[in-house]
DNA sequence: TTAGTAATGGAAATCATTTTCAATAAGCTT
DNA sequence: AAGCTTATTGAAAATGATTTCCATTACTAA
């Protein structure tokens, strides 16, 4: 039963039973959820999603899959530092999506980005090799978020 | 007494009365925690070394005055992941020293690193004001980190 | 002084996330 | 199809960082 790293190819079925989890209800209608809901959900939110068409699917499987989910690399979990910890598809079925944030310190507003992301992610990749080569670490991510006021929020008070 | 944003000039002293905030002991005592510490400290790291000298200063005050210090942006509030809020002085009294973590994700040791800093944050300031303008925000910070196996750990099992 | 208000600490409350544990279900082997 | 092994599960309880309460104290300005 292989665990750990299964950087694997397709979609999840495979991936999953690859890496020697077990596919259950529970799981794919999580996976399902966070295919189609495209936001930045919690663990509650998830939760609240899922009930309705699975009411016994608790809210510690949720959490439970969640992390299983991000150690496959197939979720990223993020914090916008609104006490909770939100999560996204690393990529949907059809390829990536690679976005960072913008997110307002005051209402909590998150937007998904991609402007820039090419020179970002360049410029990312070349810092990942020089940074692994000087320090000796393997880097499999990375988070970019650009804080602020948005507009509704900066013509407050 | 003007609270909110005071973005202000020198060191803290006139920084904090200039905003209408008092200097307490207290305060005093943490802000010159977290510029002799050079780390990533918790509210109760600080909490701890705050307190062999100063055993009136409690737990809440820390919290308090950190959330003083980041709103005024003399300090920056972090997550590694790791489940507590951590944090690190903005610009030591000898100016800015603007940096990036990496972060192992397995035993949490964080590093900061400058390399690739100018490059990026040229980088970042095109993205700002492009950013900023497009979605009308106000951006006043950003996070930049890499999350990785660290020497030690990617050699492990 | 004196009043007005900011700041404090200790205890209690919050609340997201984890842990425990007995029950159940997946996937594999007959 | 039935049995077996063990991953997975849900509910309830535990955890632990951060907040909130509130009565008390410390400043500041007039
Ligand atoms: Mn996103
Ligand atoms: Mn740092
Ligand atoms: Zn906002
Ligand atoms: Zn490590």
């Amino acid at each position: 039963m292989p665990r750990g790293n299964c950087q694997g190819q397709g979609w999840w079925h495979g991936k999953f039973r690859g890496c020697g989890y077990r596919l259950t209800e529970g799981r794919e209608a999580i996976l399902d959820i966070l295919a189609k809901s495209e936001g930045h959900l919690s663990a509650e939110d998830i939760y609240m999603k899922v009930h309705p068409k699975y009411p016994n699917v608790g809210l510690t499987t949720i959490y439970r899959t969640l992390d299983v989910l991000s150690g496959l690399g197939m979720v990223y979990k993020l914090d916008f530092g609104d006490g909770r910890a939100r999560y996204e598809l690393a990529e949907g079925p059809k390829g990536a999506h690679h976005h960072h944030h913008l997110v307002c310190t005051d209402c909590n507003k998150v937007i998904d980005y991609t402007d820039f992301i090419d020179e970002e992610v360049e410029l990312l990749r070349e810092t990942e090799k020089g940074l692994g080569k000087k320090y000796n670490f393997k880097i499999t991510n990375h988070v970019i978020q650009f804080y602020g006021l948005c507009g509704k929020c900066s013509g407050k008070k």
